[in-house]
DNA sequence: GATTAGCACTCTATCCCTTCGAGTGCCAAC
DNA sequence: GTTGGCACTCGAAGGGATAGAGTGCTAATC
């Protein structure tokens, strides 16, 4: 974007006012709140300018400019500088993120509801993504006749488990057999180069009947896909209602009622993290107003991180928050979660 | 209640004409509306009379009358009459409770999901409270030196788990042993009967060295006490703000707010649970705006019912919705969904 | 060519006033 | 106990009028 430096600061001032006052802001108001050594009229050449160029809009002729979505890349792209969070910022993020947690559950739903609280938008994280971790352990508890419990130990440090439906004539024996076919010989597999034929084959040569067995391995098939399968946590929805932005009720209802379809919304942060790994930049993904293609979406920003469980089991942490957000701040928070989050998540693999 | 008959049908008419079109009910148009032979002043005077009972009042001097609480609770106690659900409503209803899920967890999420969007009001349930229940299996894995997950099936058919951490010296074996004496000497107790100190007792005669045979010990004891917390599950709370009753924002903040403490609302939960435990009315719990003492939940009625995993298990499954809702429809579809929430948890017990 | 002062114009938000209508309470009559 | 009649009340809705913040444009100035 070929801004001059005066242009570049207008609208660096603009974003920030719009921002902190949430109210259109005019070219006088701009002079009375910064130091610009030019007049107001100079101030409005620029504006229409800016305004020509897409960064900002009015919502009626006689108010001032706010930025649109384009203005808002613009800032968070080029114009705005991270600041870091304070001592007493961060003392107060790590005290919130609780480390006596016995699973990395607790601990990812710990990490969303603090950045939920700290930043007072709605916080999101997505579960590991476990398709490139691999079994350490597999073993399948007869439970009672007809049911039995799989647990694998997955290479990240994360147990799963699963209740499944076995044939009612099948002994402890027989399934101690079946599970330790399949231990030995899907041991340090990713998860996602294990198919129902690779368990199928893993399970042959135990001395189980074919029907039976058949089921059984398909069972433990269903076990170790659903052990992949990505959850999603939300947090602090309410918050919404807090915002001057969502005011408007009509707003607030799309929002919250695409945010209840959990799974629509990590659909799209799973989109996102595709897209992001093809492009080679940092770790932030934002996506700012229409950018979004939720529906609901048009007035927030999305902004998520990726922390990591293991070098390849990563996930994603963020918020959903009003596009007229203090960017610079509400980035560094999630950074900083994000770090704590990958700190404390070392004690578990 | 002393009542004569045709003040009765006029506090019912007020009710439903309330109900039906949001809008405060005048004499005129209760005449319109209903078969009274009487005119409109003779209700004038029926209505003066109802309203220093306390059970209708008016928003403001020249408007209609609203129901009170007292009015609401009058209504539910003795005037309404519940109306059986259509075929086809029954129909939807069991067609949504999928009855292909695993665990009971996931069943009663499912019926959970399916009566907020039955009613349209927001819903909640409580996890089965097991402290009933008795131990049918104890078994601790090794995950890994310092790591065993705890696993319990209990008598309800349900089964839990934790991981918790232990000793980095122990041997397979020695869990095992620990394990086995736990099992062998707590299975059949009741969970509410199993304390830190029978546990201790249980595991006493295993040849393992005190304080690392102690640790375990606890471990275990902290898994089964987890295994009977209660779990609430909220559904559909954006529906809040698809109701007219919620549309002043500042109501509908208050009470989403509110709602996003589940512990608190499952505290609350419980609390009527042991209110109903001493009275012996039926199993439906309802309590009508100021009568419910959370926060924010004025406007609000708040229904459950009591569903039985087994005889001894049971939890609870309900509506948050506005005091303004058709109790006798509402009602009948919490019955239902209760009634196929119980057919279907036979297949887990 | 960039900057500035000045000015006419625009649009919203707010306040005030009026009107309308539904509803009430009360009284006197039935 | 019931009814018709009537004066009264109050909120909702609509219609100016006004104030204020902001704009774009022009002509003068640096």
């Amino acid at each position: 974007m070929l801004l001059d430096n005066r242009k570049k600061e207008v609208l660096h001032a603009i974003v920030d006012d719009y921002v902190s006052t949430n109210e259109p802001v005019g070219s006088k108001s701009l002079i009375e709140r910064h130091n610009f050594q030019v007049s107001s009229a100079t101030l409005r050449n620029d504006m229409a300018e800016l305004e020509h160029l897409g960064l900002i809009e009015k919502p009626h002729t006689s108010a001032g400019r706010i930025p649109s979505d384009k203005g808002y890349r613009e800032y968070v792209n080029s114009l705005m500088t991270i600041e870091e969070l304070s001592p007493k910022e961060q003392l107060e993020i790590e005290k919130r993120i609780d480390s006596s947690v016995d699973e990395v559950t607790d601990l990812i739903k710990n990490a969303t509801h603090t950045l939920s609280e700290t930043t007072g938008f709605v916080s999101l994280a997505m579960s590991p993504r476990l398709k490139k971790s691999f079994l350490k352990q597999l073993k399948i508890l007869m439970i009672e006749p007809g049911k039995a419990l799989v647990v694998m130990v997955l290479s990240a440090g994360v147990v799963k488990d699963k209740v499944v439906r076995i044939p009612n004539f099948l002994s402890d024996e027989q399934i101690m057999k079946i599970s330790g076919a399949i231990e030995k010989n899907l041991t340090g597999k990713p998860l996602d180069e294990i198919t129902l034929v690779t368990v199928e084959t893993a399970g042959k040569g135990t001395e189980v009947p074919e029907p039976l067995l058949k089921q059984v391995l398909y069972e433990a098939y269903a076990a170790i896909k659903q052990a992949d399968e990505l959850n999603i946590y939300l947090d602090g929805e309410h918050r919404i209602l807090e915002l001057p932005d969502f005011s408007s009720l009509g707003r607030a209802r799309d929002l919250l009622g695409t945010l209840s379809d959990s799974g629509m919304v990590a659909g799209y942060v799973n989109e996102m993290e595709n897209a992001r790994e093809h492009s080679a930049d940092d770790s932030f993904m934002i996506r700012i107003g229409q950018e979004i293609t939720l529906e609901g979406l048009d007035d927030c920003s999305f902004i998520t991180a990726t922390y990591n469980l293991t070098d390849s089991v990563s996930g994603n942490i963020g918020v959903i928050g009003p596009k007229r957000m203090l960017y610079s701040k509400v980035i560094s928070q999630i950074d900083f979660v994000k770090k704590k989050l990958n700190k404390e998540m070392q004690r578990f693999t």
